[in-house]
DNA sequence: AGACGCATGTTAACGGTGATAACATTAAGT
DNA sequence: ACTTAATGTTATCACCGTTAACATGCGTCT
C-alpha cells in the first residue's frame, strides 16, 4: 500500500516486496513468478530479499496470507446487507466464494497450490479454516431457525457446502465446465446443491 | 510396460520416457519432475527426449493421458459388480473417484495442475468429459427410473455430483478436512451429498 | 552389396532460476 | 565517535529447460 519515506535503504523492504509480488501475479494472471521480477520491480537485487524470506515459498506463503484477508473481505462484504441465518445468507456466502475464485483467479489458483508441509502450512490451513468457520456459524443459525432437529449436523452440512462449492470453483477455473448446460451457471448451481443439502433428511 | 528388444537407439523411447516419467511422479509423491531425471532413469541423455517431446509440458501432458485411462479403470472397474443405474451405482463411481484421488495422489494434483492453453489441453479437456459422461449416463439411468419428472435435469444433477466429488477429492488433498469431523470421513459425505441432490425437488 | 538419407542419439553450450558467500553500507546504541 | 547488527550489493554455484552442432546406425533404392 503505502511505501512511505526513502524506500531504498531504510524502506520496509518485505512488504513491498509481498505486494510487488501480489501485483506482478495478478497482472501475468499466474502465480509462476520469478525472485528477480519481484526484486526489479521493487528496485532491489535479488538477493536482498533473502533477508526477508527463508525462500520463495516463504514469500509466496506472505501472498497467500494476504490472499486470505482478500477472501474474508469478499465475505464479509457479502455479509453486510443481508439477515444472519437466512438462506439468503449462505447464497451470499456461496456467491462470494465463487466470485473470488473468478474474480482473483490467480490468488485462488495460488491459494491452494500444492506447496510442501512446512510449519507455515499449519497456519495457512488455521487461516482457511477461519473463513470456513464464518460459514459454519451462519448454517448453525439457520438451522436452529429452519430446522432445530438437524442442528446437530452443521458441521457436516458447512463441509459439504465448502466442498460443493470448491468444486464448482475449481472446476470452473480448469475450464471444466464451460459449455455443459448455459442456463446452468456456476452461481445457480450452487444454489441448487445449497438447497439440495439443506432439505436434505426430510 | 514392455520395452521389449534393443533398448538402447532403436528401442520406443517416447513410451519408455512416459513411464519412467509416470513412475518417478510416483515414487517422489510430486510432479515437480525433471527432464533430466526422466532421461536418466530410461538411460539417454537429456535432450534425447526432445526429438520425442516438444517441450516438458508435452511430456506431462503425455502423462496426464496416462492419467485419464488409470482413472477410468477405477470407474469402469467399480461399474463391474454393480446394477447399472441404481443409487449404489452412483455411489460406486464416486467412491472410486475419492479413491483414485487418495491413492494415486500425485497423478490426480497432475491431472488438475493449472498449465497453459494449447491445443493439446483440448484433447484433454475432452478426454475428461469423456470421464463425466459415464456419470451423467449412470445419473439418466437412474432419474429414468426412479424420478422420470425430474429427467430433464440429467446435465445438471450430474455437474453438480462431479463438482462434490472434486470439491471433497481436492479439500481433502489440501488437508482441509482431516480434523473436522471423523465420523464424516470423504466417502461417507459424498454418499451423504449424492442422496441430496438426487432427493432435491421432490 | 554398397551408398545415401533420415531418424534418433550424443556432447557442448546458453539463458534463466533459486540460493549462498563475501563484501559494503547505513542505522542505532553506548 | 566507535562498535555492532541489520540490510543491501556483486560474484558465483548448481541446476533446469532448451537449442545447436555433431555422430551413429537403420532402412531403402539401385
Amino acid at each position: 500500500m503505502n511505501q512511505s519515506i526513502t524506500p531504498y535503504h531504510h524502506g520496509d523492504l518485505r512488504n513491498c516486496a509481498i505486494i510487488a509480488a501480489a501485483e506482478l501475479i495478478e497482472s501475468i494472471g499466474g502465480y509462476d513468478i520469478t525472485i528477480a521480477q519481484v526484486a526489479k520491480r521493487v528496485g532491489v537485487s535479488a538477493p536482498a530479499l533473502y533477508r526477508h524470506f527463508a525462500d520463495k515459498d516463504a514469500l509466496l506463503t506472505a501472498v497467500r496470507e494476504l490472499t486470505h484477508l482478500g477472501i474474508m473481505d469478499y465475505i464479509t462484504r457479502a455479509q453486510a446487507n443481508v439477515e444472519q441465518g437466512t438462506l439468503a445468507h449462505l447464497d451470499a456466502l456461496g456467491s462470494a466464494y465463487l466470485r473470488y475464485a473468478t474474480d482473483k483467479k490467480a490468488f485462488f489458483g495460488l491459494m491452494w497450490e500444492d506447496h510442501g508441509d512446512t510449519e507455515s502450512r499449519r497456519a495457512e490451513v488455521r487461516a482457511k479454516r477461519t473463513g470456513f468457520q464464518v460459514l459454519h456459524e451462519a448454517i448453525v443459525l439457520y438451522l436452529k431457525r429452519h430446522k432445530p432437529e438437524s442442528a446437530g449436523d452443521s458441521l457436516k452440512t458447512a463441509t459439504l457446502m465448502w466442498s460443493t462449492a470448491h468444486g464448482i470453483a475449481t472446476l470452473q477455473h480448469n475450464r471444466m465446465l464451460d459449455t455443459f448446460d448455459e442456463d446452468a451457471d456456476a452461481h445457480s448451481l450452487l444454489r441448487t446443491a445449497t438447497r439440495a443439502i439443506l432439505q436434505a433428511k426430510d
